[in-house]
Formats: structure tokens, sequence, C-alpha cells
DNA sequence: TTGCTTGCAAATGATTTGCACTGCT
DNA sequence: AGCAGTGCAAATCATTTGCAAGCAA
């Protein structure tokens, strides 16, 4: 049992690598060991976090580099950039690497965390934006719904 | 006719500046030119706005004194900061002071706008964010709905 | 008068960039 | 070989802060 939970983990995230080699490739980077790194430390929070998170998840690469690649991979729709009201930005999987979720967002310690609205809700919001922003003349890309409050931790 | 109008704006601009004065009188704070000017320049624009549009609407101020004055406002409830994929931070009246609403962002020019949506899809949304939120231990806020795309210059 | 405010200049801190070097392909 | 990727250090740029002078209560 505990060989077969091991196989599936190692299978996911196998998937995971391939599916990013293959979006990178399409932009013609490569994927390098950084990159790599970055990727597992994403996959190994499993929820949005800065770059001193993943400096302090691997200290072996350099700061710039990073920045550098988080780009790099944000370009090749592999991560997502959250704003955020700290320092710092936060980033995780982009979305065909990841279930549409939303963000619940302390305005205490700054953790973000995500959250799925169920798919009835999810569709009512969609289509009332699509409204909202049709009669703005926008061209809707994509949503963000937060929620900003206290987590359990600094409640 | 005209003289109506314009005393009418005179008056909700009276308001605003009325509330605003109060607002930082609570919080031991004094209504100066310098944060009237802000307070206009906001007013003016109609829609979230960042620090250099504010320098631009107001050249006799400093910078260094603006970001403080932003800062006292935001403490005092009269000004929400909105965080940003750009470089700056964008600001626009806090919620007693403008009706609850949301946010279209333009992802090619940055420009934000405010939308609302209709009372019956807030309060679905809401309530299906408070049931989210409950589920995760989180202590909601408030929430934000932004919609990423391309504003009607930019399509 | 008392101390909140302001403007200027200097400091801070995250992010970006130049450049020479490394390592895929 | 040829070029993308990397690390380091220097440069950038928004924002913050120290301090002396100004102004409102």
């Amino acid at each position: 049992m505990t060989g077969d939970r091991v196989r599936d983990r190692a299978d996911v995230v196998g998937d995971l690598h391939e599916e990013v080699g293959v979006s990178l490739a399409r932009c013609d980077y490569r994927y390098t060991a950084g990159r790599r790194r970055i990727v597992d430390a994403l996959a190994d929070a499993g929820k949005p976090i800065t770059l001193p998170d993943i400096l302090a998840a691997a200290p072996e690469l350099a700061p710039s580099s990073v920045y550098r690649n988080l780009d790099v991979l944000e370009r090749s729709g592999v991560v997502q950039r959250i704003a955020a009201a700290g320092a710092h930005s936060f980033f995780e999987f982009a979305e065909p690497l990841i279930s549409h979720h939303h963000h619940l967002i302390c305005i205490d310690c700054g953790i973000i965390e995500d959250f799925r609205l169920d798919d009835d809700m999810e569709r009512r919001v969609d289509s009332g934006l699509l409204e909202a922003a049709g009669k703005a003349g926008f061209t809707p890309l994509r949503h963000s719904v937060d929620l900003h409050g206290y987590c359990a931790a600094c409640a």
C-alpha cells in the first residue's frame, strides 16, 4: 500500500513536470534544473508563495535567476503572479495546471490559501461578470474572487 | 438650472469633504490642504488612480507627503489601496464613501474601472463566499471580485 | 505654544539588468 | 560551436524615513 501511494505521488509529480516541460518547450524555453526546483517548491507548498519562500526551499538558487525564471514560467503559462498588499508578489501554478479556484487572503499575516466555489455558484458568478463586462465594453479573459479576512491562525 | 446643477455638485463635494474630515478627526488627524487636494484628485478621477496620477493632478504636492497622506487616509478608512500587477498601487475611496463595487482591470494598459453587480447576484456571491470561508476557518471581512481583460480602448 | 505636517534629501528594499561564464543540444 | 541559462554585482525605481521648518488647534 505504501508503495502504491508513493508510486501515485511520483506519477502526479512526474505528470506535472512533463506538463511544465511541454509548456516551456512550446515557447522555446528549456526545462533546466533551476526551473525544476522552482516548480517543486510551488508543488510542495500547495498554496501561493513568495520569492523568499522559494529561496528558503531552494537556497542554492540565485535570487536573480529565480526572478528571471518566474518570469519565464509566467510567460509560458505555467505560473501566475498574484499582486499582494505586502512587499512581495505571490506565485502559484496557472490554470491549466491547477483547477479554477479563488483566494482567501489574511490581512494580518498575508498568507494566501486557495478555495473553490461549487460549480453552480461559479457558473452564476461567471455569467454575472460577463454581463457586467459587456455593458462596460470590456473583453473579459478571466476573473478573480478574493476573500479578505483573518486566517485561522490570526483570528 | 445651471445654477442648481452647480449648487448640487458643490453640495456633493462639500458632503464628501465633510465626511472625510469626520473620518480623519475620529483618528485625531487634521484635514489639511494637502489631504484635501488628494481627496479632490480622487473625486475628480472617478476611478482608482495611482500616485503619479495624483501628482499629475496636484504637482505642488511633495511625493513623500502624498505617500504619507494616502497612508493616513487609508488608516482612517477614507481610501482603500488596490494592489496591482504594475509598479504602482491604485487608490480609491473606501466603502462607506463609495458604494460597494468591483473592478474591471485591463491587462494591457493597466487601467482600473469600477462596476457593480446587481443586488441579487451580489447577495449570492456573498453567501457563497461566507460558506467557503467557514469551511476554511477564515473570518471574512470583505471580498473583491475582479475581471481581467481588455478595456474598450485596448481591445 | 504644542505637536501634527510638510518638504527635502538620504536610506531602504525589492526587482532588474549587464556581463562574463557555464552547460545544454 | 552556438546560444540559452546562470550567478554575481551594480543599477533602478517605488516607497519610506530622518530631520528641520511650517502651520493648525
